[in-house]
RNA sequence: CGGGGCGUAGCGCAGCCCGGUAGCGCGCCACGUUCGGGACGUGGAGGUCGUAGGUUCGAAUCCUGUCGCCCCGACCA
């Protein structure tokens, strides 16, 4: 009792908070627009961790930690990104606090002790990164560098939702440097298949790939590609961005190599992210109205048992079976949780255990026991079968893999209805309106248009999408010439 | 920053308009009955009513200030 979500259906953005909160996965603090992780929440993120980072590993990527703070005036040198990022910075002046001499017991900032150049608080690490690779690079045989690190940062949001928008967020950011164009092109786009892999292969996240236009467009980059993924209320979330950053931060940090015919040049430059807000994404993507759906090669509890009994032997009984099926799965590298809570009836765990997302759950009471079975529901279907005993250890196994496939297709299948061609304005509002979701219409590629039509429907260009049909058409707006169709939709 | 809401027990809330011994549900503790889809009974513990000041014989309640959080909007690589 007490654990009902609101319905989606009813009021997504409640559905979403509440169930963020109930399934244990994060709270507000009381500290404005952060949150805490809670342990439950962390153990996925955690899981993303371990998957992205080898694959950034895989892709010859090493991880380094740099610092919190940047200097103000390290923080201008790169003036687009200083400008992009200045409205939303936090900003430490002062570096000691004392005792209130006219009201003991309380604090206040030393006026002595403010600091001669103020610190700003990493919104992103471009500037301390590329001041330090500065030192670090002489020669092409430096190149490239490959660095990751994982790290907090800081971005004063207005406002602020749990794990989408967060005035303190964790993320990865890849931040390499190499010896030609081409090259860090190629970085840029291969960081982006790692995101569009990932997000498939483990989230069960059907993404789009493709290129930000000018207004989207990371500042201080020349290129910026994303990953768009589609939430179940027809919102789009940018998932995850790569930048190709040409030699901006290595003009304004003053990174030259010499290359192979000893001339100085400016290195090339790329980064890219990924936020805790993929928790968002995992959530709005696949959960229900009963809880969250977690795909298998997230969760951070497979497979939860849990045992019928009356009395204490019946628990011995089915506690001895258990045992062997512990054994079984847990050698395979599965996480079985065994719920022999004598405190909580099977109805409340089930409900627990499903607001959770655990993927499949194995109920094993005195019945099953005289069959020689157990029953077993996965998560994603709500569907329950009898399973015998012996076909546990391979049965399991599949119907994970089968509940990680079956996520992924639901979404694509849903990501695809989502998706609509339009060709005339009437319908580009009336879709957003009546159905929303993707709509991919013709644009005629400048940033007044995609402004005005931001203006007036508070829809943005998503991406140019990378496997672009190459059909040429009249933009929606103005009727000029339009290369091809970009993807618009409004988006969190 | 504009608009709205809320700070009262661990959580969710009522009480405030109309000042007079601080309540309800869930949770928690004990015991018993229960246990294959969110159990029930009985008993019990738990609150400086965000905070500072004012009015009053008396303030959760009225007044003033202040702090914080949430929601909607603007903003958001």
């Amino acid at each position: 009792m007490g654990k009902e979500i609101p319905s989606r259906s009813e009021d997504y953005s409640l559905w979403y908070n509440e169930l963020v909160k109930k399934a244990d996965l994060a709270e507000h603090s009381d500290v404005r627009g952060c949150m805490v992780i809670k342990p439950y929440g962390y153990s996925i993120w955690e899981k993303m961790q371990a998957a992205l980072d080898k694959m950034f590993k895989d892709t010859g990527h090493l991880n380094a930690y740099f610092p919190l703070f940047v200097p103000k005036s390290m923080f201008e040198a790169e003036e687009k990104n200083a400008e992009g990022f200045a409205k939303e910075c936090a900003i430490v002046t002062h570096y000691r606090l004392k005792t209130d001499p006219e009201n003991p017991g309380k604090l206040i900032v030393d006026p002595e002790a403010k600091l001669e150049e103020e610190l700003v608080v990493r919104p992103t690490s471009e500037a301390i990164i590329w001041n330090t690779y500065k030192k670090w690079i002489q020669s092409y045989r430096d190149l490239p560098l490959l660095i990751n690190q994982w790290a907090n940062v800081v971005r004063w949001e207005m406002r602020t939702r749990l794990f989408l928008r967060t005035a303190e967020f964790l993320w990865q950011e890849g931040h390499t440097a190499h010896a030609s164009s081409a090259e860090a092109v190629q970085e840029t786009l291969q960081m982006l298949d790692v995101y569009a892999d990932f997000a498939e292969q483990f989230m069960a996240m059907p993404v789009i790939k493709g290129k930000k236009s000018e207004g989207e467009r990371f500042p201080g980059a020349i290129d910026t590609y994303c990953i768009e993924a589609m939430m179940q209320d027809g919102k789009a979330l940018q998932a995850g961005t790569s930048h190709f950053l040409g030699q901006n931060f290595a003009k304004a940090f003053d990174v030259k190599f010499a290359n192979k015919e000893g001339k100085l040049d400016y290195v090339w430059g790329t980064s890219w992210g990924v936020s805790t807000r993929l928790m968002g994404a995992l959530i709005m993507a696949h959960s229900d109205d009963e809880g969250l759906v977690l795909p298998p090669k997230l969760a951070p509890i497979h497979v939860v048992i849990v045992p019928i009994f009356r009395s204490e032997d019946e628990l011995n009984m089915v506690t001895d079976e258990v045992n062997k099926i512990l054994k079984t799965l847990r050698q395979q590298g599965w996480t079985v949780k065994f719920d022999n809570r004598d405190t909580q009836k099977p109805g409340y765990k089930f409900a627990e255990w499903e607001l959770k997302g655990v993927p499949v759950r194995i109920a094993i009471g005195p019945r099953d026991l005289a069959n020689g079975t157990v029953e077993v529901a996965r998560r994603d279907t709500k569907e329950k079968q009898v399973m015998n005993l012996a076909d546990v250890g391979t049965g399991i196994p599949k119907l994970l893999d089968q509940i990680q496939e079956n996520i992924f297709q639901k979404a694509l299948k849903f990501r695809t209805e989502m998706i609509t061609k339009v060709d005339s304005y009437d319908d580009f509002k009336r879709i957003l309106d009546e159905k929303t979701g993707f709509v991919l219409a013709h644009w005629d590629g400048t940033p007044e248009t995609e402004a005005a039509i931001k203006e007036e429907t508070k829809a943005t260009i998503r991406c140019i999408p990378l496997t672009a049909d190459g059909e040429s058409g009249e933009c929606v707006y103005t009727g000029k010439p339009s290369a091809q169709r970009v993807l618009f939709a409004r988006a969190y």
